[in-house]
DNA sequence: CGCAGATTGTTATATAGTAGAACATTCTTC
DNA sequence: GAAGAATGTTCTACTATATAACAATCTGCG
């Protein structure tokens, strides 16, 4: 991070990459990572983490695959998420009575206190960017306009 | 690239993450990252060197930590990219009258006729992404609203 | 001038994130 | 019961990012 105190010397000519939609994307998706990180020191959790231990919280009981699928990781590159989530006390894989293959995901309760506390710092977080967007409308244009472009036709 | 044939098996409540900007975000962003590689397959080229090669050829002659800093890249990684491209021909380091620190970065011939090329391929690629949108206007609107994502106040 | 501090490029290193192949176990289907 | 699919896992590789340290060079100030 040293963008912060570098002044702009020259006249620098940057319009045919700032007019790239997938530029502009990765910019200002790294720039909310980062701010998610500083925002959530405290609980030292990454963006992934948390979208794991959300989406557990919503459906718990799930297969690692259905979390990792929803999610959009690999299962096998989910495997080290979800130990590190497990051996923090978050969670816990449950033997399901079906099927001995897969695993059951739940909170334990010292992952429901976290998501709990985890909600509250996240509403806070959101709001920063809905207030930045200009109010709750255009930020669901932006998520309108998001969808069109992972849109499958 | 497993997601194409997952059907989903069972009702998913994805409310939570799906309603957060900075994921919906990084899941568009990725997206178009992935469709970026297939459709520059040929030049076997990545995002990243892309916007350098285009950079350095509207800004003919700047020094590495100018190029890195406009594309958010750290002075230290933008070294191996550099070296990438120089190794295969398309960008040269000459010493600067003024400054022997520095190295100013150019596009060779190569360099230059590789770039007519991804011009060409890039229009297409981005007119994708504005057909997706729903035309220029709702580009612009996008890009308008990730601008104020990333701006300063 | 001469020196302190800043800039530039570089190396080395560590950490995430992503991707693919292969495997054992278990389930499903016919 | 056998063939094939699903599930979790390990291993490996590659890309991206971040920080620290360093040598060479430049700048500014006393």
């Amino acid at each position: 991070m040293d963008d912060v105190k570098t002044p702009v010397r020259k006249r620098f000519k940057t319009e045919t990459v700032s007019g790239i939609v997938g530029y502009r994307l990765r910019r200002a998706q790294m720039h909310i990572f980062q701010q998610f990180n500083l925002h959530f020191a405290e609980f030292d959790l990454r963006p992934a983490e948390f979208s794991v231990l959300a989406l557990i919280a919503d459906n718990p009981g799930s297969k690692q695959t259905e979390i990792a699928h929803a999610l959009g990781i690999k299962r096998a590159n989910f495997v080290a998420l979800i130990n590190g989530l497990e051996a923090r006390g978050f969670t816990e894989r449950r033997l399901p009575a079906g099927d001995r293959r897969s695993h059951a995901l739940f909170l334990t309760s010292l992952g429901k206190e976290m998501m709990t506390r985890l909600r509250k710092t996240q509403s806070e977080f959101e709001a920063r960017w809905v207030t930045r967007l200009g109010g709750p409308e255009a930020r669901d244009q932006l998520l309108a306009l998001l969808d069109r472009l992972v849109a499958k036709d």
